[in-house]
DNA sequence: ACCTGAACACCGTTCAAGT
DNA sequence: ACCTGAACACCGTTCAAGT
């Protein structure tokens, strides 16, 4: 069961904690996650995850930074310029978003405010300003991408999570068989995402140096 | 406080518990609900919803369903063509969502498919494809759509909330200053949201007839 | 048949008591 | 000074006992 092994015993730093619970809650989801079973799990007395994180909200905070720090941004392909960086940045935060399915809402429902994560995002502006974007509009861009990627992130782990929830889509011999039915039938539950990605991308590319958007 | 009065004294039916849930979580919070302090508020014993709820889950189905009709979506201008009344839908679901910051995480970790909300999604196939899309590419659309638009809510709605996440931004005179900080001066929290709807709308409008996406 | 609330198996968090 | 676990104030949900 537990293969893991901690640095040594008696060491539990945030980040081993953090790492110890993300895979707590990937095994049995967010909402049966405790912080006593994170102690059991930690091998030490239920309340040890207290004397690392000030309450639950501020370990979620740490796994959210865990989850942001796994994105490994500095391996983006920054010389390529804002549409390479962008559109890698999102496939990158989706994929190892859906690593962890039963995480997401816990990443979407709050912000990352890590320096790893400032860092980026401000790289992120530098690129954008660098191809031609003022800097407000550069930030209005990468917000944008950044939610519609999380909004399909969290979609796709609620339909990935969710095998009780019985769909409804009526059989294609079904009298009430419809359009819809019928578009999802030639289409795949995440295959919309890159194309969405690059609607936008295209978008906010025919856009540029106009002020659209500045108000 | 409570001068909302029940349709008579003891016909407690989902929908109204439902109305009287989602108010509390406006007032209290998610994390504080409970089902014994919603029963409190029915003034009814505090296992009162579970005559009518299976279950925790299966209230919050209720509220994301009302939360759906709330959008009174047979208003929305369904003969102005795909983009006025996608780009209407959206505007209307952030809004709607905006007025329950509290209730959006609820909202967007679960697919809502009441019979209202299959019949809105049916129409939307309907317009897109009437203007030209196939219907795998209307799906897809009408995806990223509300993937970006749930993603924009849920993101407003912790900014707003989070009152307590202390913003790291450092002020203009620090040394730290830098370009992330110069572009958040030049936009407003939700002003991107706009613009990013019409890049995308931009992009997918350029591939109309066009088969990006097919896959 | 419907309503009620006691009871069970949990929580997050605090803090007195130990070492 | 650090560790431990009992204790407090809650939960969701079940179900025996009432009407």
């Amino acid at each position: 069961m537990a293969d893991r092994t901690p640095p040594t015993r008696t060491v539990l730093n945030r980040e081993y904690i953090a790492t110890v619970a993300l895979d707590l809650i990937d095994r049995i989801g967010l909402a049966k996650f405790s912080m006593r079973k994170l102690g059991a799990e930690l091998g030490a007395d239920p309340m040890a995850a207290y004397r690392h994180y000030a309450d639950q909200e501020d370990l979620y905070d740490g796994i959210a930074e865990l989850l942001f720090d796994r994105l490994d941004t500095d391996s983006l392909p920054w010389a390529k310029g804002w549409r390479q960086v962008s559109a890698t940045y999102c496939e990158r935060l989706r994929d190892t978003l859906l690593e962890h399915p039963h995480a997401v809402t816990l990443f979407a429902s709050r912000p990352v405010r890590s320096p790893a994560a400032i860092a980026t995002g401000n790289r992120m502006i530098e690129t954008l300003t660098a191809d031609g974007f003022p800097p407000a509009d550069a930030l209005r861009i990468s917000r944008s991408l950044r939610e519609f990627t999380i909004g399909h992130a969290l979609t796709m782990a609620v339909l990935t999570l969710g095998t009780e929830h019985r769909s409804r889509k009526p059989a294609p011999t079904d009298p009430a068989y419809n359009l819809l039915a019928e578009a999802a039938d030639g289409a795949t539950p995440g295959d919309h995402f890159h194309p969405g990605l690059q609607a936008m991308l295209d978008g906010f590319s025919a856009d540029r140096g106009r002020t659209r958007g500045r108000r």
